[in-house]
DNA sequence: GCACGTCTCTACCATCTGGTAGAGACGTGC
DNA sequence: GCACGTCTCTACCAGATGGTAGAGACGTGC
């Protein structure tokens, strides 16, 4: 059967699958059948291509970190050299893609509080992402082009930010506010603001 | 057997402890041996005082909301009049447990992504707070006391945010950022100055 | 002494879970 | 024609899970 497997592999569907199901409903919270039922496609067929479900947990937090990387370079590489509109763009562009789909940035919550063995995943994919955005806010305070600060406080701000909105839209609504998308702009741009606040020389 | 009971109910021991294990680790995360093991009883007894665990799962909501509910009646009664005081007093009454311990935000995030039926709990016990809060923005933006704005789009923010922080430690922790005490006050106080700005008539 | 509330005990159940085993079907490329 | 990769099928397994059933133990208050 390659009919599907010409439209994207079913290894890769199966990857993003695991990412939205693993990332919104939690690891414990999703079976195999589950994810192969979305593929459409057997159980036997998900531990084809991985071996447990540990695997396919930290092989589809890997896709996530190199979906969010791929997303912040081209931001980089996009915008003009001024510190504050790279910040800016950064985070313009990654939020979009956390609020279409929430499961990026819940997969990574999801699995840091994991017991330990797969938490360790967190390290290759996302603690180099971190770690680039406080070492080049480091760099830009200390040639004095950025507000002088902790960059791991701003960074872990903008973060734990980004995740609640991505992730709480889900409360929000279940609590009565409904996050449309011009209020989720407004929120990016609150976001966008306060940061920009925090950092101005 | 009544030695244990003198101390703190049971029942109230039960509730507690699935306050933090659900909050933390997720409602299918967590089992009815977890609970019976943590408070140091055996699972009939927690099916004893709850008849199923969606029952224990709706009760431990209802708990979580009236301590957040306790907490900021008392903020606001000792606060000053002025509406950016209140609204900083609240902050800081509400960051202070909600790190302390990130159950309390976790359980509703757990709860709001649960199939339908439980997450109707979210709106006897969350759902006012938010509404209380939202409506006394509106009201003071009305008076002219605060900036003229959208009221649940400051509640959701300042909401995100501080669920964002009350939850993302074990992330960031497992990404490298060690969330010490002062770090998470240096957090606090930038919320805090970002509302003060943003709400300043 | 007795009823009651609280809790434990043994024992059980159906269901779901992650995972295994092995055979076979289908299409592709050589 | 054959090997190979991909996927399905039937069938199974051990363990954990939520939940039930019923008897009994212990202490308290009447």
């Amino acid at each position: 059967m390659s009919e599907r497997s010409d439209v994207a592999s079913t290894r890769r569907r199966i990857l993003e699958a695991s990412l939205d199901l693993f990332g919104t409903r939690g690891v414990d919270g999703v079976s195999l059948d589950d994810i192969a039922a979305v593929v459409g496609v057997r159980k036997q067929t998900v531990l084809y291509w991985f071996a447990s479900k540990d695997d396919l947990v930290v092989a589809a937090l890997a896709i996530a970190a190199e979906q969010l990387a791929v997303v912040i370079e081209a931001a980089v590489r996009a915008a003009p050299d001024d510190p504050l509109d790279r910040v800016d763009a950064v985070v313009c562009a990654v939020f979009r893609p956390a609020v279409r789909r929430p499961a990026l940035l819940g997969l990574i919550r999801e699995v840091s509080r994991l017991p330990t063995a797969q938490a360790d995943a967190l390290a290759t994919g996302i603690q180099p992402l971190i770690e680039r955005a406080t070492s080049y806010l480091r760099a830009e305070m200390a040639a004095g082009r950025l507000r002088q600060g902790d960059p791991a406080l701003i960074a872990a701000l903008a973060y734990a930010t980004l995740t609640g909105i991505a992730t709480e839209p889900e409360t929000l609504r279940a609590v009565g506010w409904i996050p449309s998308a011009a209020g989720l702009r407004r929120l990016r741009d609150e976001l966008r603001r306060y940061l920009a606040a925090a950092l101005r020389p």
